[in-house]
DNA sequence: TCTTGACCTTCCAGTCACTGGAAACATTAT
DNA sequence: ATAATGTTTCCAGTGACTGGAAGGTCAAGA
């Protein structure tokens, strides 16, 4: 396969492929031409990617989650543990952000939004008042 | 007063003061040594960005409300429209964050986490399955 | 055969908001 | 005089791509 099609199949744009390639995570052969030659495990594991990319794990958790995926003699709690530690940063970023939304939100309904120049908004901003 | 004056008084790094000059937010005078040399004004500027950073306003939402905060004939409605662009931005990404947490979360639950190599989370990257 | 167009390659630069570090000059303390 | 600290500029790196340029390859049609 060349890569338009294993883009196509797998969902992923050719340059994250390209990407990914010379970030370690996928060896695609090459033809003699020398475009790059998929096989069909090459595009099982970029779907893998993919899948893993939007469950927000990082780049390099994805290398530690594919070698696992390889590794027959895996213990599934490293697996578990991995998964658990992305669950952490998740949530510390919903935290975050719910804090941002909370205190914004409050300020955005405090604020009358009209021509006057008024703002609570800008005051707390300024004042440092939330 | 110098920067790390500045920086104490502010809570933002020198390296960050710098790089907001850099970017046009600030313009702090120079002592004759070459030194930059920070007025209240400028102070209190700082201190607005860094409420603003902390509120997940991006480098260019906060030269906006820093231009809107120095226009006495601003419209409220102005910046709260600013405001409530960026609560949408939040609500976004609290939205994706929870679903990704929703998915593994799942996952996770369904893991042994014990020695042996049978994992959903690995299965469920590989196949697709939720 | 030639040409057009789609595909592929590599390499470089840009994104965002900093952050780290090097080299050199200024000031302060001992 | 020396050492320690503070300041300056500039360059490079972060993460995970993304865009674009310059050029090689291939299949189809006139």
């Amino acid at each position: 396969m060349n890569i338009s099609e294993v883009a196509e199949r797998s969902g992923l744009p050719s340059k994250t492929i390209r990407y990914y390639e010379d970030v370690g995570l996928i060896a695609p052969g090459r033809s003699a031409n020398g475009y790059r030659s998929f096989a069909e495990t090459d595009l099982h594991k970029l779907a893998f990617l993919g899948r893993a990319r939007s469950l927000g794990f990082t780049i390099d958790e994805c290398r530690r989650l594919l070698a696992l995926y390889e590794d027959r003699g895996r213990a599934s709690a490293d697996v578990k543990k991995l998964a658990e530690g992305h669950l952490e940063d998740i949530d510390r970023k919903i935290a975050e952000l719910t804090e941002m939304r909370r205190t914004l939100s409050h300020l955005v309904h405090c604020c009358a939004g009209d021509g006057r120049p008024d703002c609570p908004i800008l005051e707390s901003l300024a004042k440092g008042a939330v």
